[in-house]
DNA sequence: GTGGTCTAGACCACG
DNA sequence: GTGGTCTAGACCACA
């Protein structure tokens, strides 16, 4: 199975499913190139309906994860090999990742736990391990 | 001013409330024990409704971030020093910290640059530097 | 008619709606998994607005007594069988308990009539009979 | 100190104030003749204003607790040796004990442990033996 | 069709 | 003056 949903999550089905798929690339899973599922296939799988899968695909899209050809159906676009992220979107992402961990030392994390599960979890990813050309 | 809003953000209001006021707190702005502005005035401050300031309290105060008191209004109740987190939460908490990371190594953060934004985020805040006694 | 309110009684609405659901759970009424009605369709029921259902069926999730979905509406999630309390739990419980048998007993019910109605109560629940494996 | 009180509790103070006298009573603490603090010296050792002892007291005033007079001041006019109950309070108490056994047993006590707590707990009142003529 | 969000205004409880 | 409750209605997100 790709993905596991949890149907009773406050988060949205769609977005679990972007979610789900963003690890998978990184992680090395679905690498550039990859097709996905069809929706209906993958909607089926999960027990969902297929519009679902649909708008989580519209999702990656528009956020440049995938593409989407009505001959090839989905294709991964992007992995951590692909280059490097666009203007500004750094700055706008701390900001999210502010939010994030600032509610992890409020809740009484250490910092040192903090930034050791932040190198577990990049540790887990299959990211190139040299500076790009 | 306490805090900036985006109204025209996904990101519904009242959780825009919630993220700044446990940045706030992480970054010291806001110590254990500081008062938070009454529901109606922040409300007014922000231009928006009181109901929607109240929903953003009561879910910091069920995320045990603060207390609400009729006489003294709504109280910070954690800060960075308040003692460690509760059993299971770290792991609950690495799941959503998965996600983001995933997202950012995927559209082209170089893993050291992760880090360094990490620790840049966590030096911003008002963490205690060593063991808790 | 699921539920019968006192419109008079100085006790919540929401707070009376939450008070009969969870006891519809522990005398079997409602068991793990059923499905509670629509948060409109039961305020129009009872002649009361849905936002108020809605704060009944909000505090009902934050203890844990039902979960909610957009698909299927709200829906049982623990029951008399769904496993032991949490940690604190029963010591914070009896404190409660603690002032309510304070004021029967001081207003004259003898403590063989007190703990007579408590095995009453719980004989009207569908309780699990044994130890649990 | 003949109360403890918990500013940050949801339950109001009078409120709290009504319970922890009831609880003396129960237990013992306080017997029938027994003479109240003045509302303003109780206020001042709680360090909150006397009219929110005032409104406790009235409350265990309506409820039969204590008798007040201008000259004696606050004297608890029961405890658990003062005779029977009204006709229909038990009935009427029996519905919050109800309520508050339902929370326990779909929380996931046991029943056994339910009953066990409810007997450690008038086992801690000073309760009359036998049966009252 | 479901719940979620936001606005709005009234009235009450608390201290 | 503070938060709490309840009502009411609009619009949106989700599936």
């Amino acid at each position: 199975m790709l993905l596991t949903l949890d149907l009773d999550s406050e988060v949205p089905i769609y977005q679990q499913i972007r979610d789900r798929i963003v690890e998978a690339i990184a992680d090395g899973a679905l690498a550039e190139g990859s097709a996905l599922p069809s929706t209906r296939h993958l909607g089926a799988d999960l027990g969902i309906n297929f519009h679902t899968v649909n708008k989580a695909y519209d999702l990656l899209r528009n956020q440049g994860f995938i593409r989407i050809n009505r001959k090839t159906g989905a294709v991964v676009r992007r992995d951590t090999t692909s280059g490097p992220a666009e203007d500004g979107y750094a700055d706008e992402w701390q900001e999210r990742l502010r939010t994030l961990l600032a509610e992890a030392v409020v809740l009484g994390l250490e910092p040192r736990e903090v930034t050791g599960r932040c190198e577990t979890v990049l540790g887990s990813f299959a990211v190139k391990s040299g500076t790009r050309p």
